[in-house]
DNA sequence: TCAATTCCCAGTAATCAACTCGGATTACTA
DNA sequence: TAGTAATCCGAGTTGATTACTGGGAATTGA
């Protein structure tokens, strides 16, 4: 039950790009010697979160990424879904399950029950919590180098 | 973000003797028969389950295992973190973590909020459901053939 | 033109997941 | 006492996944 490094060092590099949200893009450079994380694979997660839409690029010198939306309107759930995959503890109980991830017996499965009020209660937290919200607890609790530790 | 099927086929295993709770020592075969698992599989969850103390085991012929408190006193929280470790999406917010895990910046990491929250979350809804619980679902649902689909 | 940057894809080493197997031990039963 | 049904234990195996690294093409500002 534990996330994989994807979607720890998205949600820092994230919260960097949060973090310096209006000044224009961030080279990946930038982001890496900060959070201390690999550039080269930075750049493969900044690629999907591209893709998916949460951070825009610029190419070329002067280019960079910078956040598609405020980060008042992204949230911890649009980041990890991206990195991690859809949320839940068990592949029949995603959210929106395909035919293939449905058991026979889901109908009478009583494991399901649990595995869907976990999920249920991961989806609020990640869901309501946004990047800005972060932010204003990093102001809160002080200045915030983030973590330079592999399991953070 | 999943669980492996460690957990998975754990709390199929646990809920599976949960319904024959009083019979006496249950047989692995059968319990593997019944939940469509791999008898020697389940051996080694079993042997963790017994060495943590929530099942109890009786060698020998008309040997087998059985739950070691009544369903009741069996939360979905403790047969996870037995197969699957300590709760929680980080290494450094598991529940009791040692020095190892904090990271150097544990008091101004901003992300970290957001894992113990989220793990806070998912601890309250496993410790909250006990195996009579889900006992007492599945008479609600109907007839309970567990799931015999790889991914439950 | 040059340097900085994204983009894309291929490869790789190490680890982990999910088992299987063999054999020892234990205890009920006939 | 033999036979059989079990747990117990540890080693081995296979395949997938994770966590990267590296090379090179395309893009763009100075």
């Amino acid at each position: 039950m534990k996330l994989s490094t994807k979607g720890r060092y998205g949600m820092r590099a994230m919260l960097a790009l949060a973090r310096r949200y209006g000044d224009g893009p961030i080279p990946l450079k930038e982001v890496a010697e900060i959070e201390s994380l690999s550039e080269s694979y930075l750049e493969q997660l900044a690629g999907e979160l591209r893709k998916a839409g949460l951070v825009r690029s610029v190419r070329g010198a002067q280019g960079g990424y910078y956040l598609a939306k405020e980060p008042a309107l992204i949230t911890a759930g649009d980041i990890i879904r991206v990195l991690e995959g859809p949320i839940g503890p068990v592949q029949c109980v995603i959210e929106s399950p395909d035919m293939d991830d449905a058991c026979d017996y889901a109908e009478s499965c009583v494991e399901r029950l649990l595995w869907q009020r976990l999920r249920d209660s991961m989806v609020k937290v990640l869901d309501s919590i946004t990047l800005a919200d972060l932010m204003a607890e990093g102001k809160r609790i002080g200045p915030a180098p983030s973590a330079k530790n592999k399991n953070c």
